[in-house]
DNA sequence: TCGCTTGTTCGATTACTATCGAACAAGCGA
DNA sequence: TCGCTTGTTCGATAGTAATCGAACAAGCGA
């Protein structure tokens, strides 16, 4: 709706994080908002039911992964990769990779 | 009992490691293994039961974060951090220092 | 305001995981 | 062989997550 949860830099628990990543899709949901910055919900699907989605983002936003920004009917997510590089120096990156890597 | 299945380095799973760490129990028992190298299950169980330790145990196995080696009546197990950092350079080093940091 | 678009929330189902006691298995020393 | 030790497996229960359709909410353009 308009107002998400996002918990603040020094919130991000590392288990949380983890768990949030533990699935295939949320990773790579993840790994495309490295590469291209923003990315709309609908432009993440894959065809997936929106539901299923929603639930998925939710993971990870509440997670600290992802911010979610309302722009018009669309919600913008962008990887909150500066603050988890506060929180985990190195850790995204090198997750990130393995995880391209496959 | 005596056979235990262990992953061979090329099978170990990304988003099966990050479950595998997304509990605190666990991670902190790869954390233990990073400093001390080896350690019994008894070593580790800080308490509870050993069902639940060995539940914990053999999801760690199963990722391909240790192995568990019998040695009389002990097991005793010790981090794969060579399997590890062959996949996922790098990665394992910084989840560490994320996860002690605490 | 009407209708379209985008995404969330609800409700139900299914599946998996954590937890723990109890029973079991295997090694080892006396 | 008997009994102790170490750890696994079984069975049951409770909690949580994934999935999806359907209903809902909000913005926006005509």
């Amino acid at each position: 709706m308009r107002t998400y949860k996002h918990p603040k830099t020094e919130e991000i628990d590392l288990t949380r994080v983890l768990y949030a990543l533990s699935d295939p899709i949320r990773i790579e949901i993840v790994s495309t908002l490295a590469k291209q910055r923003t990315a709309t919900c609908a432009e993440l699907d894959a065809g997936r039911p929106k539901s299923s989605m929603s639930h998925h983002f939710r993971a990870l936003r509440e997670a600290g992964l992802i911010r979610t920004t309302p722009d018009g009917t669309s919600h913008i997510n962008e990887l909150r990769r500066a603050d988890i590089d506060a929180r985990f120096p190195g850790w995204l990156k090198s997750i990130l990779k393995a995880a391209t890597e496959n």
